[in-house]
DNA sequence: TATGAATGAGCATTCATTCAT
DNA sequence: TATGAATGAATGCTCATTCAT
């Protein structure tokens, strides 16, 4: 028995350290660099060896975005168990969003602006169920805000999912768009926030 | 005479075919899957001859990129022309630039979504320049709108930057995740135009 | 065990295989057309087959000189104690070292008559050791000649240099020129050495 | 006539035009980074042109070798007419070309260091001509030292033919290995030289 | 569990050269 | 005389993946 535990063991921290050299290569050469090769060359393994713990490709950043994506919906849990107010909880979730996008902006651009296999529930249905957990966190404080009647929203699932775009267009655009002259991207990022509930009409008095 | 119009005609018809054929490949295959090579075939030439019509693969995108970009500033500047009503047509823009991403949506991705090589002003010099084009206009438009008191905005650029980057978001997130419940994109669009220009505090009396 | 040991054999001479090819390909076509698929080509196996056994194509080249240039230095070696008097082991060493670069034209090419990478100790560390291995011998031949009184040399690091210079201007010559009406290159060799002892007033008495 | 002369003279020049930029390149980026393209482009010319008047890269380069080659007879030629003694003039002449070969160091690298096309005279008439041209004259200078009984050389075409290896071994030696230790060159050269003077027994007397 | 050996397919780019005009 | 258009062949190298062990 004690065997069979090692054993599981072993195998569970091998597989997370393939993510993590993984993970280490997105931030460090970007994801057009991340090659089997170079994973297996890290962890000082052969390339042969990945794949007794991974499909193929598309699996492993499948699992590496689910991993990341795991980050997310931890600090937005976070969140809740903080932050009483659901509209102060709101808008510290969507500022949550956007730093953790700008802090893996890898793992994030892979998650959410690369259509190719990641768009692909079958392919990447990991990384597709987390994104959905994610989103489904946001339209649930929405909700809560909404019952709680401190927003009027008529049309709950648009403007879930309009308040989803709005925080992803900056973020996203920072990411893709580094150079462009943003003045302070602090500052554009409040303006986004402020006008995105504003726009929903959140009674933000306690702000 | 006409033996050098026509060569002339037909050489920008061959650089044309070479874009159209970069295009097709981005949209059916994906932009990493597009290859000078398999251009090359699609259009029945010898990879050689691409090189004739454009200096590299970055200038070839840029390109690609620049003759796409025209179309939205185009259609910009057509609606400066039909839309008295500033707010309305910044309401128009909006709605144009999402169209124009959906249409378009791997010049789109290739232009906003992709950090290198794009976002670098000196590798693709006509894409970054139709790029702030495009920008400068909807800001010019934001300005008509705070100059004729129809918005309070007490810091344009901040709010410009954030209403580029909020209807990005939509455009955006539509073209890396067509799978996603969207229920209807319509409707949601709506939502974040609204929300966009509520959150400005536009006045829409006109609308 | 058993296994092992045949797999590492078999790695080995691939490894060979893939060496003697290269310089066969020298031989036969000259340097310049010698290509990594051609040597793929003649060993029947893939291109990337070789980027197993060496790091690239430098790295290759680096090797076939340091085993050409080998057998060069394990000759003089042999001379040190084969031949007592050390006038006679420099010029038999001076006739070898002539011997040897005929004999392995294209090696000899590769290491001391191309310029390009082949001068860059870093691009080349094999070849460049070895290189000033065979050299350093030399030198110390003609130290031992001094130190004998043998050979009056005044500036001996000067002279050493001369005399490199020397042999392998007959070397290199009959190698790039082989079409030039040498009349009998053998005789030509005789003189150079001749003039060469001669030229650094080497006490032949025993000749 | 005077159209004739004066399209002839054009001719003349175009074709001198291609030969300088050649030559420019071979001195600027060395041997293997000049193109028929790269010679084109930098005369302003199509590639095309450039097969107007030489009939393909092998008679360009056996031109450009040919026009070098005429530069360093030229000099053995001024000395002739500059120093009367003959011992001198061959001392001056050994030392002229070693500079010659250091100062052109591409041309001379491609017409005394690399066996490929150029030692072919079929392939390169013209370079293989002015190589044996200067050849002779070096062997002609021999002649005249012997005929004033300044040297005793017993076989003169021997002797001649290892001059030339000998000042060809530092020339090109020099070339090859601009890396190596060479102390300083200049002493090295003179070593050379005197040692190869010393070495055919020339009277120096007058030196 | 892990690997060493191997590969087919692919990449962007450059080359010397030709042909019709 | 000069060229614009075009190409076939080649370059070094990297990729994800497989298979026998």
């Amino acid at each position: 028995m004690g065997v069979q535990e090692r054993r599981l063991r072993e195998k569970r921290e091998l597989r997370e350290e393939i993510l993590e050299a993984a993970r280490d290569l997105f931030v460090r050469e970007g994801f057009e660099n991340v090659s089997m090769r170079k994973i297996a060359e890290k962890i000082e393994y052969s390339p042969t060896t990945i794949y007794l713990y991974f499909q193929d490709k598309a699996d492993l950043l499948d699992c590496l975005c689910e991993e990341t994506l795991a980050r997310l919906i931890r600090r937005q849990t976070e969140l809740d168990q903080t932050i009483a107010d659901p509209v102060e909880r709101l808008r510290a979730g969507l500022r949550a969003y956007i730093e953790f996008g700008r802090k893996h902006s890898n793992s994030y651009q892979v998650s959410f602006m690369m259509p190719q296999p990641f768009d692909d529930p079958e392919r990447c249905p990991r990384a597709h169920a987390a994104g959905e957990k994610a989103f489904d966190h946001l339209r649930g404080v929405l909700r809560e805000c909404q019952r709680q009647g401190r927003i009027q929203v008529s049309d709950l699932e648009a403007s879930a999912r309009a308040l989803w775009a709005t925080i992803h267009g900056i973020t996203s655009l920072l990411i893709a768009k580094p150079r462009f002259p943003w003045i302070d991207p602090d500052r554009v990022i409040d303006t986004v926030i402020a006008q995105a509930l504003d726009g929903i009409h959140a009674d933000q008095s306690s702000r």
